[in-house]
DNA sequence: GTCTATATTTCGATAGAC
DNA sequence: GTCTATCGAAATATAGAC
């Protein structure tokens, strides 16, 4: 916990002692993650930076001492998200065979719902809210590899193995699939009697996707 | 515009004097689109009253003598969206047949995101913040919906019209993909070089998914 | 680096003249 | 019903002792 370690610059123990930097990087740490947490469920206006720094277990002043203002805060939060999409996108690469390729990607795709539901609120709070601070990644490495992926649809296509479909529109009823399960987790929920799903029904429910999306595109 | 029509109250011309009611509705409804468009793109704790009322062209002291809090004004705004689309949910009940219904529900939801963009996104954000608001109404009349639709899509599947797939996982599927093109417009766009979708691309969009989704099911 | 106390700003809400 | 001026609460941010 973060205030707690009240470690004397006496006590030269090497490693007992952390260093400065190693503390900033353990406690930005908790910060970010907290962050995360507190600005998907209440947006970058709604969520106050004394939230964040009670459930991130840190006084409120240690958190304007590691980020000086909240939207330094919000960008970190941001950049690290995008961050973990970057790695996503890899998934398509590999395979030669459509429906492995794009059966893969949705899985990974839903898989990174599950276990970082925050990143694809925050980024979806981003999107609704005018873009403003994800534009340029927009502009730049999503929009490239929405190009990528276009080229490799057309070469499918022209081989006769997926169907005649604009491929960004597949790809966004992709997007906006896997990313429901995140973004409208409490919707979901809520539909489910209250309880979210659990991991064999999300598995299942994973392959019903895959299922749904590889039939519309004539694979199989 | 409100505040600069100084009619007193002798110029008793009936036509020309509007009465308090009238006036009221009148302020209401301009205040209430204002608050629609301001709330879509700050969510409830990022948007200020002061913004509001300057969108409407209202003083401040205005709004808050029509709508003395802003979570009041807040809840209009969610109940008018939520009658919105209680209406889209009839276009489903009037076909017999998969394709007919499916179809034509996919066109009402794309044409809403596309009339009623910023409906969308208050609700995806309220969803997002945990559905405090929308809660009963997604216990309700939304669960009421989709149990409708998930026996009727059962007695399709037992006629062997459409394939074997949880009708919720598809439903969700037509929920993501139709709303996408309104809470991700901006991303959209930003990928589109900036632009928005003409109508003419938007229609041919609209009937690409229709083509995807009942593809997805084995219809046709 | 930590943390109490406080400064500063912003925002929701109201008083009171017209 | 309208609107200027303002209050009071809440939130961001900092000062300064430890």
């Amino acid at each position: 916990m973060a205030g707690k370690t009240k470690t004397k610059s006496k006590d030269s123990t090497a490693d007992k002692r952390r260093s400065k930097a190693a503390i900033r990087e353990e406690n930005e740490a908790l910060i970010l993650r907290a962050a995360e947490e507190i600005f998907a469920e209440k947006g970058f206006g709604g969520a106050t930076t004394a939230q964040i720094a009670e459930y991130a277990n840190v006084p409120k002043a240690n958190l304007h001492y590691y980020f000086p203002k909240k939207a330094d805060l919000y960008r970190r939060v941001i950049e690290d998200i995008c961050n973990a999409w970057l790695d996503a996108r890899n998934a398509f690469d590999i395979h030669d065979d459509p429906a492995a390729a794009i059966g893969g990607y949705i899985r990974v795709k839903m898989e990174l719902s599950r276990s970082r539901p925050h990143g694809s609120k925050i980024w979806a709070s981003e999107v609704i809210s005018g873009a403003g601070e994800v534009q340029e990644y927009i502009q730049t490495a999503v929009k490239e590899w929405l190009q990528d992926m276009e080229r490799q649809f057309k070469i499918w296509q022209d081989e006769g193995r997926i169907a005649q479909v604009t491929p960004r529109t597949f790809l966004f009823m992709v997007w906006a699939t896997t990313q429901h399960y995140a973004d409208f987790e409490s919707q979901i929920n809520l539909l489910n009697g209250g309880e979210p799903l659990d991991s064999e029904e999300y598995k299942k429910t994973t392959e019903e996707v895959v299922g749904l999306m590889l039939r519309s595109l004539n694979i199989k």
